[in-house]
DNA sequence: AATGAATGAGGCTTCATTCAT
DNA sequence: GATGAATGAAGCCTCATTCAT
C-alpha cells in the first residue's frame, strides 16, 4: 500500500512541506471543533494563512486535506512515541512503557487523533486503505511486544487472543479521544493509564503483580518509590 | 435530559410513527453507505418509499433524521437487549450474559449502532446531549452490574476502576462495528464473545474460571471447566 | 447515433419540453453576444427567466445547454425547411426550392444556426458525434436532390463531384452567418440566395439557364410571371 | 486599421520575435487540441518552453496570444502563398494558380487555419477589427485576380457577383480544415482542389475548359482537354 | 530576463428547504 | 396528507495575472 500521492503545483520540495504543515495543523484544529464537513476550504486556506488559491497550490482537493492530517497524525504519533521508549527496558516493563507511552502520545496528540479516528471514513478508497494499513502496522507493533511476553511465559494468553488484546490496546487508546467528553471528567491521563493498564494486563495475566492494580494497595504506576520509575 | 422534539405537520400520531420508522429504515441503510453528510434528503425520502415534500411533513431538518436514527437505534438495542435477558441467572453467569447479549445485539444491529457511533458527533448540541445521555444510561446498566457482583466479592476491583471496566465493555460492543473491517475478519461474532469478555473477566479479576478462556479449548488458567452452555 | 440523454430531476415531460425551449431560447441570445464560454449558468437561469437551482433540474451540466441548443437548431432549421418546401415541383425547380429554403430558413434561424456552427466543437465527443450526424443527414437531402437531377440529365456533373457540391451547399448557407459581418453588408438575403445559387447551378451545369444569373436580367427568383414560380 | 500593439517588458526586440514565435507555435498546438478557452496560459508557457512568468513579459494578457496566433497565421499564409505564385503565369491559368496555391497553403497550415477560423470570434473588438481587416485584404486579392479575368472577357460573371465570387473562393480554402472531419474521408487535397476549382470556374463561367473538371477522367463538357500540368 | 509562488474573483454545481397545487 | 418544482446560499475548484526574488 504505497503513499498516496498528493498533487503540487509548487516545485520547491520544501515549501511543499512546510506548507503542508501549516495546512494540516489548522486543518485538524477546523476539523476537531467543525468535522471535516462542516469545514470550507476557504477555513484552512485562512486557518492555515494564505488564500484560497495558495492552498490548491498544494492540494489537488479538499480530500487531500483530510489524507495529509491522517498521514501526519499516524507520522507523529509514531515518532513521539518512539522518543518516549527507553530502549533498555525488558519484558513487562518494557510492555507496560509501549502502552503507557501510546497512551500519552494519544493524549498529547488528542486533537490530532481524535479528527483522523473521526474522519477517516470520509476518505476515498485509495487513500483509505493507506490509512488502515497505517493502523494495523501499529497494531503489529503490540502484536510483536505482546507475542515476545508471551514466548517467555510473562504473560499467558492464548494464541489466537493475541490479535484481540492489540485490538484492545489500539482502541483503549482512541477511547481515551472519542470518549473524553464523559472518561475525561472521570480520569486524568495519568489514572487512566494506570487503571487500564491494569485492567490489560489482568486481562493478559500478566506475571507481575505491580502491574494489575491501583498503586493506592500496591504502587505500580506509581510517584514515589516502589521501585518502578516511569513517570 | 428530556427526548428533542422533531417537528411533524401531520397530525395524526399513528402515521408519524409508521412513516418514521421508514425514514430511519431508509436512513440507516444510506448512512451507512455514503455517510451522513454523504446521503441527501432526497435519498432518504426516496428510500423511503415518499416524495422529498412528505418527508418534510415528518421532520423538521435533515438533522432531525439521524437524531431519530440514533434514538431508534438505541431503543432498539435495549428492546433486543432485554429479550435476550434471562431474569433467572445470578452473579458471574448474569454478568456475563449481560455482556454477551449487549455484543450479540450489537452484531444484530451492527449498521444501526454503527451510523449512530460514526455520525453521532454531526448532532447539533440539545440533540447530542441527549444521545449521550442514553449513552450514559447504557452504560449505568452494566455499572449496576458490575457493583453488584464487586459487592458480593465475585469480582475485585478497585471502586474507581468500575466506570472505566464499563467504559471498556460498551466500547468492546462498539469496536465489533467500527473496526469490522479487520476485526471481523480475524473473529466470528462468537469467538469475538468468547475471547473479549474472557479479557474483560481476567481484567475484573473474576472469581470464576469458566468465563476467562474459550469453553471449547483446554483450560490454560481454567481448573474445572466446568460446562456451561452458552455456545 | 443516438440521441444524447440530457437528465432532468423534473418527472413532468411537459414541463421539461417548456422549460428546455425556455433555457434554448436565451442560450441562443446569450451564447452569441458572449459565445458558450462567455455565458455564464447563471446568465442562462436569469434570462431563461429561473434560478439556478431550477436550470439544473432541466440539465445535467453545462455543456448540456449547448447540446440541447446544437440539437433544437437542426430540429428547427428543418421543420422550417419543410413548411417551405412545395412538394409539386420537380427537377431543377424542386433543387432551387431546396436551396432557395435552406438559404431563406438559414437567414431566418441566423443566431441559432451560427451559435450552433461556432460553439459545437466544444461538445465533448458524445454529443458531438450526434451533432455532426445530424449534419450529415441535411446533406444526404441535398445528395438525393442533386442524384436525382443529375440522373435525369437537368445537371452534369461527375460522380465523385456530388458529394463536394452538397458541401458547397450547406457551406454556401453557413457563410450567410458566420460572415455576416462583410456579407450581409454587401448583400441582402434575396440578392444573395439569387447569386448564390446561380453560381452554385453553373458550377453543377444546370441545363436551364433562368437560374444562372440575375433576376434583374431574366427574373429568376421572381413573384410574378416569368415563368417560374417558386416564391 | 493598425496592427495592435501587443505589450512586451523586454526591450530586446530580436528576443521579443523569436519568444513570440515560439509562443505561437506551441499555441497552435494547443488551441487545437483543447480550443481557445480550453488552454490555460500554463500550458502555453510550458509548451512554449519557460515560465508562466516569462511568458507574461511577452505579452499582456492571454487575449494576446490569440492575437499573435491570428496575426501570425495570415503572414504565415500569405508568405508561402507568394512562394507558390509563378508570376508568369497569365489570365486563367493564373487565377486558377492563385486559387490552387491557396488552397494548398491552406492544406498545409490546416492547424494553423483552423485554429484563426474558430477562434477568431474570441478576439475583443480592436483585435477583431484588424484580423478580420486582414481578412478582407486576403479577399481583395482574389478580387483582384477575378476582375482582371473578367474584364479580358475570361469569365463572365456579373459585377456583383464578384464579391461573392471571392468569398466562395475563400470559404472554399477554410472549408478544407473546417470541415476536414468528413471532406478528408471524401478527399485528397488534390482531388479536393481538382473538383472545388472546376465547380468555382464552371461557377464563375471561365472561359477555358481544361480547368472545369478532373484533368485524368475523360471531359464531360471539356472538348479539347489539352494537359494542364498542376498536379 | 527569468522564475514561480501567491492571489482572489468568479465559474459550475449541489442540496436542504419551501410552498403552491 | 402528498407531491415535486422552485429556490438560492454556499461549496469546491480554476486560472489569468502579479510581483518579489
Amino acid at each position: 500500500m504505497k503513499k498516496k500521492n498528493v498533487p503540487s503545483l509548487v516545485k520547491d520540495e520544501r515549501l511543499i512541506k512546510t506548507r503542508r504543515e501549516q495546512i494540516v495543523k489548522a486543518a485538524v484544529q477546523l476539523f476537531n471543533k467543525k468535522g471535516y464537513h462542516g469545514t470550507t476550504t476557504r477555513e484552512v486556506a485562512q486557518a492555515s494563512g494564505f488564500s484560497i488559491g495558495t492552498l490548491y497550490e498544494y492540494i489537488g482537493s479538499k480530500e487531500d486535506i483530510l489524507y495529509l492530517v491522517c498521514d501526519a497524525v499516524y507520522d507523529e504519533v509514531m515518532e513521539k512515541w518512539e522518543q518516549l521508549m527507553d530502549e533498555n527496558l525488558q519484558g513487562l516493563e518494557r510492555l507496560h512503557q509501549v502502552i503507557y507511552s501510546y497512551f500519552k502520545v494519544v493524549d498529547d496528540l488528542q486533537n490530532e487523533v481524535l479528527v483522523m479516528y473521526q474522519e477517516t471514513k470520509s476518505l476515498s478508497n485509495e487513500a483509505l486503505n493507506y490509512v488502515l494499513q497505517k493502523e494495523l502496522s501499529m497494531k503489529d507493533m503490540f502484536e510483536k511486544e505482546i507475542r515476545t511476553c508471551r514466548e517467555r511465559g510473562l504473560i499467558e494468553i492464548e494464541d489466537r487472543e493475541v490479535s484481540l488484546a492489540c485490538h484492545n490496546i489500539l482502541v483503549s487508546g482512541h477511547m481515551w479521544t472519542f470518549r473524553r467528553w464523559i472518561i475525561q471528567k472521570e480520569y486524568t491521563i495519568e489514572s487512566y493509564c494506570e487503571w487500564q493498564i491494569a485492567q490489560l494486563f489482568r486481562g493478559f495475566q500478566a506475571k507481575d503483580g505491580k502491574f494489575l492494580h491501583h498503586s493506592g494497595v500496591t504502587p505500580a504506576i506509581n510517584k514515589d518509590g516502589g521501585g518502578n520509575g516511569w513517570n
